[in-house]
DNA sequence: GCTTGAACTGAACGGGCGTTCAGATACTCT
DNA sequence: AGAGTATCTGAACGCCCGTTCAGTTCAAGC
């Protein structure tokens, strides 16, 4: 036996990358065979050497992927003229609802960074600290207009984005709130952590 | 050959313990054998097993005595007469000064919730939900006395743990920052998060 | 100093791992 | 209709996994 009917690698290649994100997410890295991911798609484990060239890179993609879908949401929804505090409300709105409706992507780009190679964690890296940059830039801006006070303006990116984040990891669809009541409800928390008036 | 010069349980069990918790913190519970445990004590793969019943038990008791140690640390240090904003603080600084001390476990007790069993996973859970209880009865506390505001308790519990906790991915020794000057610089945030006057 | 039991070794068990590849089949293009 | 190629199978490669256990050695108590 051999090709199967229907077969495409237009299909399948999608279908591999979203399988090892359902269970790359579900179970980790490590723990996921390429085995279980074949199964997943339905098709045996050497198919998934046509798409591509081994696990890590796999994993590699899915990330890199994220990140990038990240940077370039931003960079269109983006208010640049805007005052401070709008921008930092406009991050944090985008930020929850962005992530919110990924968190599978979003578990995986921040639990499996060990799970790369030196080199692959340092392209990763670059396109986090890039994002982070984009909230650290904010806040300086607000800090240096006295709208905003900060004790650190690296110090508060990094505790806004771990809050905002943290959304994740408790949000389901299907609860009492909507996405953008969560959205409002961490923007406010994030003007007002930044002291922001108000 | 049997026996080593000098072996004693009374070293080697918590020799194992602290090697897992170094390896399951850099590595993944899933990508860390026992005979790199074993490795890393100086030992063979199958001495381990005078110490723990098997891998899974392993990880659960070193997740259940960190989450023990949180809970009874904070029960300790307390202010339980004190105004909510005060206990807010305290909480605060309580958990930033904890956590920043052991990032290992800290990572381990978040990162690794999937590799437990269904059963075990119960009783870590409840643990974490009981000290985001802590935090969320002063939230509630707080907002009742009109001295917060907050859009909803459980959200800014989850929300501000999520930023406090999220001080242990980024801060080294060594660096500019005192371990007191960040867990006061995060105090401030969580304070003005939960719309303190000030 | 001898005995006894605690501490550990080294080999083995069955099984799963990532990856490769020759061969078989289905689609596509002429 | 036939050729050529993209897609996938199934078996195999060497290696590592968690766990068990008979046997060996050290340390402690009498």
């Amino acid at each position: 036996m051999a090709r199967k009917v229907g077969s495409h690698a237009g299909t399948t290649g999608p279908r591999v990358r979203a399988a090892a994100l359902r269970l790359f997410a579900r179970e980790g890295y490590a723990a996921v065979s390429m085995r279980a991911i074949a199964a997943e798609v339905g098709v045996q484990a050497g198919a998934l050497y046509l798409y591509t060239p081994d696990k890590q890179t796999l994993l590699f993609d899915l990330m890199r992927d994220h990140l990038e879908g990240v940077l370039a949401a931003w960079a269109a929804a983006r208010p640049d003229a805007a005052a401070p505090a709008e921008r930092l409300a406009a991050f944090a709105r985008f930020h929850v609802t962005h992530h919110i409706e990924r968190p599978e992507a979003v578990f995986i780009a921040y639990m499996e960074l060990r799970a790369l190679t030196p080199a692959n964690f340092a392209r990763i890296e670059a396109l986090r600290r890039a994002y982070e940059a984009e909230l650290e830039a904010i806040l300086v801006d607000g800090a240096r207009a006295g709208v905003f006070r900060l004790p650190d303006a690296r110090l508060a990116a990094r505790a806004l984005i771990a809050m905002l984040t943290g959304v994740t990891t408790w949000y389901r669809a299907g609860g009492p709130m909507s996405r953008s009541d969560v959205a409002e409800a961490y923007a406010a928390m994030a003007l007002r952590a930044a002291g922001a008036p108000g």
